[in-house]
DNA sequence: TTCCAGGGGTAGA
DNA sequence: TCTACCCATGGA
């Protein structure tokens, strides 16, 4: 791992309003092959939803955290690119930046593009698909996610039955329950479960304007300080459990039924249940049936063949509708 | 005004 | 297990 670092004259309020001298320091993660740092930050909608942006003018994704009571800034930039890999360049703004933060930036940074997940068997499924042979071309095939369990579970709760515009405001008005980065646009980290419970029913449902999902909000979130359950351990049973054995957890979270189950048993990183809501049948009605509305039996059935990866390829076909996508697929020749 | 969106919970059959 | 209905919200 590759360290630069030089300390900018900015400061940053600490514990007790202590200040501490703002640093910049910045490391790099090697990635193989096929990888497009766009592809991933713009696979589905997560980008759009704070802390995690993506700025397509500087080609960079930008994610603001904690450690502590401190805040940081990540910026991650695609560097040196051969025909092996491709070099990423993680660029941390923030006080008192020591080995173990930048290492534990640096973890995040590869749980939110799942760096780690070997996508071979995947890409040799999308050579002979009629669709998806693009996506190697194009190096798309990661899904972002946020690095933190319980934020991924309280934004998919917040998905259910509305648009996703709606969807985005009730997320980044929950965001700003969390500390600012004070440095840049003073812009919030997610907020710990017990500062979502400190700001209560009331901001949820006044401000963030989350309606009836407040309730599952506040009990994730209680369960979580409790400690009756804790959501960031599902990123440890993944390693080692089944598909189904995660799924009974999943679905056991009060607001969170099968479609929001399957969508987060994806960013868990398996792909075996096919994650059906309204876009699925909306999909599959354009691709497969004929403009007709399919039952979830056929669209099931559809999918079966693709195995432990059918939800990564039901998902990577509709991406490939979307224009973010046909413009890359355009850049890349296809 | 009505419908519906990147659904989930519950009651009743 | 399946179906119908209700649940807040806000854009179209």
């Amino acid at each position: 791992m590759s360290l630069a670092t030089h300390a900018e004259g900015k400061m940053a309020r600490g514990p007790g309003g202590v200040t501490s001298a703002m640093e910049t320091k910045e490391t790099t993660i090697g990635v193989p092959q096929p990888f497009s740092l766009r592809a991933a930050a713009l696979s589905h909608g997560w980008h759009e939803c704070a802390p995690i942006m993506w700025c397509d003018a500087g080609r960079c994704l930008q994610l603001v955290t904690r450690d502590g009571v401190d805040v940081f800034r990540v910026s991650v930039l695609e560097g040196r690119r051969t025909r092996r890999r491709v070099s990423l360049r993680v660029i941390i703004d923030g006080p008192a930046l020591n080995e173990a933060r930048i290492e534990r930036f640096t973890c995040q940074v590869r749980t939110m593009l799942k760096l780690d997940q070997d996508l071979d068997e995947f890409y040799t499924i999308c050579r002979s698909h009629p669709t998806l042979y693009v996506l190697e071309r194009i190096g798309a095939g990661r899904t972002i996610r946020s690095a933190s369990m319980t934020e991924n579970i309280i934004k998919m709760i917040c998905g259910t039955n509305v648009n996703w515009n709606q969807a985005v405001k009730m997320i980044n008005r929950i965001a700003q329950i969390g500390p600012i980065f004070p440095h840049y646009r003073n812009l919030n980290a997610w907020p710990a479960p017990r500062e979502i419970l400190a700001a209560g029913e009331t901001y949820l449902i006044e401000v963030a304007r989350v309606g009836y999902r407040a309730k599952s909000i506040l009990k994730l979130c209680q369960d979580s300080c409790d400690g009756t359950f804790d959501p960031d351990a599902l990123d440890k049973h993944a390693k080692t459990e089944s598909s189904d054995r995660l799924l009974k957890r999943l679905l056991a979270i009060d607001g969170v039924g099968p479609a929001s189950a399957h969508a987060l048993l994806s960013m868990l990183g398996h792909y075996d249940h096919l994650s059906i809501d309204s876009s699925t049948v909306a999909h599959v009605s354009r691709v497969h049936t004929s403009g007709k509305k399919p039952t979830k039996h056929q669209i099931e059935a559809i999918y079966e063949p693709y195995g432990r990866w059918k939800n990564l390829v039901w998902w990577f076909e509709l991406w490939l509708e979307w224009d973010t996508a046909k413009a890359m697929a355009a850049e890349a020749g296809l």
